[in-house]
DNA sequence: TGTAGACTAGACTGTACAGTATGATAATTA
DNA sequence: TAATTATCATACTGTACAGTCTAGTCTACA
């Protein structure tokens, strides 16, 4: 009972782990394909591999096994983003301040409009309501802890005297929005699987607009 | 058959035309409130206080209903946006051009952050993929019919000498898009009906951050 | 080697739902 | 008023699905 209210709370054999990883990644497949709704459990427990006996021994209902799966794909995502694209070099100039601003748009589409990452915030936004626990992981993710690492380069050219104020909230997603809005606009609001994304010379125009902003 | 193809197309009873009204008001509190797949026929014929079989006569199938839905409420946005929130007032100072972007701003966040417009974003979201038809209204109404006013207002600026360029795609994104963030975050990542909107300070803050963008 | 627990296959239950059918009643029109 | 058409109430059909049950097989480990 108390292992599949929360999965991680019970420590399993390695067997039991594989076993939960094995229908927690055919899960998250058709959940982000599907739905939550058009999922059914016999297709996971097909697509996974496991008769239906095994999948409701590890997860009891539905519904729990869309949270952890959901969950799962936040933290996973979280880790990976988190590596700070750039390490510590410093901020000496305006041009060094463009070329680094450029790399972390640069990567943060490709993180952002992928198929994958489209495909989950697309399930997210639509059974948020009635999941409201997962809202809380994701929000701080989308643009408290993504900006993380811009946060931490602007910062850094502000020590070095290349730009005058510190980064406020506001500043940092005058960054981040344009690319937020590719998302939403050629993501998640467009038929296709694979979302259009922008070239690279809009990224710079949208850099220098920035830092045009930026005293 | 042709008429629940396309309900438009042919002209119909006055008659006719409320009782398919009064189906559509339903459908579409039910689809935006419950989404594609738990709103139940059932349910939505008696909401529309209407039998069964009156419904599939004005729409032979619940997917058509959907779309019909969807269309009608994404024209219906449309027109009641394109009111030029600003008459053609000339702005010939930056104070003018602040004031002027501040009132846009603000009735924008206003209409776009509304639990209406998340409820009905929401639901495009989750069923963009399987019905593609209907994203195409909408891209354009989002981003572009959507900064039209805005566009207008720039281009004033600019000729009035207030502002060095015309506005671009990228200027327009650059103003809008932390809007849609909001949008975003707050609104459709959220659990809550009623979405929080940016106070006043962080709008004008954002205003202010746009302009010392433009030369 | 024997036993407990994991696992499988597939049948079963109850429910919800899209869409159809029926037969009667109300409204419109000729 | 007669005939036609819209609408109603409700029952019905077939299907899909969440979750349970049974009976047997495999695996690990004592």
């Amino acid at each position: 009972m108390s292992e599949s209210e929360d999965p991680q709370a019970v420590e399993e054999s390695a067997r039991a782990r594989a076993k939960r990883e094995q229908i927690r990644a055919a899960a998250q497949r058709l959940f982000l394909e599907l739905g939550y709704e058009r999922a059914s459990m016999d297709a996971i427990a097909r697509a996974a591999g496991v008769s239906k006996q095994t999948l409701y021994h590890y997860y009891a209902a539905k519904e729990q096994l869309f949270v952890d799966v959901l969950r799962a794909l936040t933290i996973e995502r979280f880790q990976q983003e988190a590596p700070a694209v750039f390490a510590e070099q410093p901020i000496t100039s305006r041009r060094e301040l463009e070329v680094s601003l450029l790399a972390y748009a640069t990567s943060a589409v490709e993180h952002i409009l992928s198929p994958e990452y489209v495909a989950l915030l697309r399930t997210l936004i639509a059974e948020v309501p009635r999941f409201p626990q997962i809202a809380g992981h994701f929000r701080s993710s989308l643009i408290g802890q993504g900006s993380a690492a811009l946060n931490l380069l602007l910062t850094h050219a502000w020590q070095a005297g290349v730009i005058t104020q510190p980064p406020s909230e506001e500043v940092l997603l005058l960054f981040v929005a344009p690319f937020l809005s590719y998302l939403l606009a050629d993501g998640l609001i467009s038929g296709s699987a694979e979302p259009q994304k922008p070239s690279t010379e809009v990224i710079q125009t949208h850099v220098r607009l920035f830092l045009a902003a930026l005293t």
